[in-house]
DNA sequence: AACAAAAATGACACCTTGTCATAATCTTCC
DNA sequence: GGAAGATTATGACAAGGTGTCATTTTTGTT
């Protein structure tokens, strides 16, 4: 996270800083963002940047905590929409992820699966984990959203459990739909219908 | 995969180059790899090396194949010792796994963790795609040494499904254990047992 | 205003990768 | 054997990356 100096900085310059970041791990994967162009493009000179953040792990992990907010604000939003039922509602989420993500050709989907440690970040905040009080915030109306008696999940560590093994699947699956061989919409969708099909099949209470 | 000429070098330095890449891989996570090491190590030229191989992807992925048929091998001799359950087979091998990632530690482990495509280029080994002979061979193996009837699938093709959903907790799991905040064995080891359980008590057939 | 502390800055050292002109070597054919 | 042609080997080079640090500028305090 920023060193102190970054938030003494007017609000105008870290919003433009963001601003580049956003950019930049947007275009490229993690691997490939270049510290250079950042600062080039927020226009602050190299050894600002050193003064702010320690290195290029930093300021992501800065600009995660938005992406975070955005993601499993709008997930917590679609949960409520289909009364608490998790499996339905991330076939809906992911529909329209996926849409998007194929609408602006691989744009921003670079963020989530490009190293494995990201998506764990994002999805450790549905479970617990050190995070800043606004995500945690977050993380506790996703997780209250849910209707947890549908399932069929013997005490809480199961459930823990469970949303573990939902979210393994789903950064799995992303991988395999945005990081190898090309894939159509539909396949593509068809894809995540399956395996989420086959936990709902599995792990949904049974009358 | 390597280029043409890589293949009419002499055994000797062809096991040379593929040794360094080894001891590079193992050593450090894929995005830190370094060409440079890996020809200073292995006593070639920087041009040679591109006379050889694309770039480090390309070596990389030639490593890989050796690495895979270790894994997958060692996977099927678990299973078949486990009588062709899938899930106590699992559970066994990463024990092993684990306990030989943290007596050594972190080393080589990096090599599945450090990318989300690798593990599942390992893991598609399973399913199908593309590999080499070799590799197509251990992997047929691998997936028939499974006693499927033991498991609740539908079809084949939820087969299928429950591979990738069974890969990606694994996948997850690895991730977890060797990627962030220090865990003890036991804490590793229990991680993986919680969630194979789970697995277990929901896909395993019900007398 | 004077002094101390904090922040800004860009040149620097050192790393990386991929290319390319040239040199060395191997093939082939007369 | 030797000349021409194809293949391979080689290291210097350009372009780009990172993190540091001595120096200048700004800010805050007495």
């Amino acid at each position: 996270m920023p060193k102190q100096t970054f938030y003494k900085l007017p609000q105008e310059k870290q919003e433009r800083i963001l601003a580049a970041a956003k950019r930049e791990f947007t275009k490229v994967r993690f691997s490939d963002a270049s510290i250079n162009r950042m600062i080039r493009d927020a226009g602050i000179p190299r050894g600002s940047f050193y003064q702010y953040f320690e290195d290029k792990t930093d300021i992501f992990l800065f600009f995660l905590e938005d992406y975070k907010k955005e993601i499993l604000g709008g997930f917590t939003v679609c949960i409520r929409a289909h009364g608490g039922e998790l499996l339905s509602a991330i076939v809906d989420f992911l529909d329209d992820f996926i849409e998007e993500a194929f609408k602006n050709p691989r744009e921003g989907i670079r963020v989530i699966v490009s190293e494995p440690w990201i998506f764990e970040n994002i999805w450790a905040d549905m479970l617990g984990g050190e995070s800043s009080k606004e995500v945690s915030r977050v993380k506790q109306e996703g997780r209250s959203a849910v209707d947890w008696s549908k399932l069929d999940l013997l005490d809480e560590a199961e459930e823990e459990v469970f949303i573990h093994i939902f979210g393994a699947v789903i950064r799995d699956s992303l991988c395999e739909v945005f990081h190898r061989n090309e894939m159509s919409l539909e396949e593509a969708k068809n894809l995540f219908h399956e395996r989420i099909e086959s936990l709902r099949r599995h792990y949904e209470k049974r009358p």
